[in-house]
DNA sequence: TCCATGTTTCCAATATGCTGGAAATATGAG
DNA sequence: CTCATATTTCCAGCATATTGGAAACATGGA
């Protein structure tokens, strides 16, 4: 992932709302949201949900797929998981001090039990 | 890490600028790197430098201090480690998508030989 | 066709962010 | 004290983002 794409995805997150509506998809799996369903979890107007939606798709994070009336939206893993290769990026040539607690993080990540990330905002 | 403090430090991120300028400090590690240095280095004006370095310091990305005539500023690790692993949070439970290729990402950057995390960008 | 539902688009007001020039502050050297 | 260096602050102009209301569009059912 290049610099300009990596900036135009963190800005995208860098919004209270979206980063809600993005962390909701993450949370959904590949299954995804409805936007109205979106929209009354969250409790936004369904227009500026649509603006969110379109900027996150715009920086790549989401996919949308049409299902009858309803529109699905997805987090897009891959582009998350480029997203965070390019901040992990020369951090342990650099900085060892980041690598280790990094390690931590994916270690408890790496067996997927489904309790393994909910305790990390104590590390 | 709560919501509204990643969104921020995601803001402060979510420009090119800023995101050089965060890079830069990751690579150099505890040292740190004067201003003046990182305008040299990304050629930046100085009162524009100053003004994101005040942005991502108030995003808690960063810390400063002085050293004689020159200010050095550090990439603040416990910051990074803390918004990436709000990132990760809740990933696995919801997407074991993600979980692996993210386990692959840290398994890389676990063995700290230097090189680990430069050819990230194709996975 | 007509209607209800789901979502988006249009629009205008407001707010916030970015940029660069110039001046101001802080530190250290002579 | 005076000067050079390093960095920040001030300021104004410009651009972009956010918000909410209202209308428009798309889909499926009766």
């Amino acid at each position: 992932m290049e610099s300009k794409a990596a900036a135009a995805s963190l800005s995208a997150l860098g919004h209270e709302g979206r980063l809600a509506i993005f962390r909701l998809l993450v949370k959904a799996g590949p299954v995804g949201v409805a936007a109205g369903e979106i929209a009354r979890r969250l409790a936004m107007l369904p227009n500026s949900l649509s603006a969110n939606l379109n900027v996150l798709s715009h920086a790549g994070l989401i996919t949308s797929r049409r299902e009858g009336r309803s529109i699905i939206y997805c987090a897009d893993y891959a582009a998350m998981t480029g997203l965070l290769g390019f901040l992990m990026e020369d951090c342990c040539s650099g900085a060892p001090e980041i690598c280790a607690p990094l390690s931590d993080i994916v270690a408890k990540a790496a067996d997927c039990d489904g309790t393994c990330l909910t305790e990390l905002e104590t590390a």
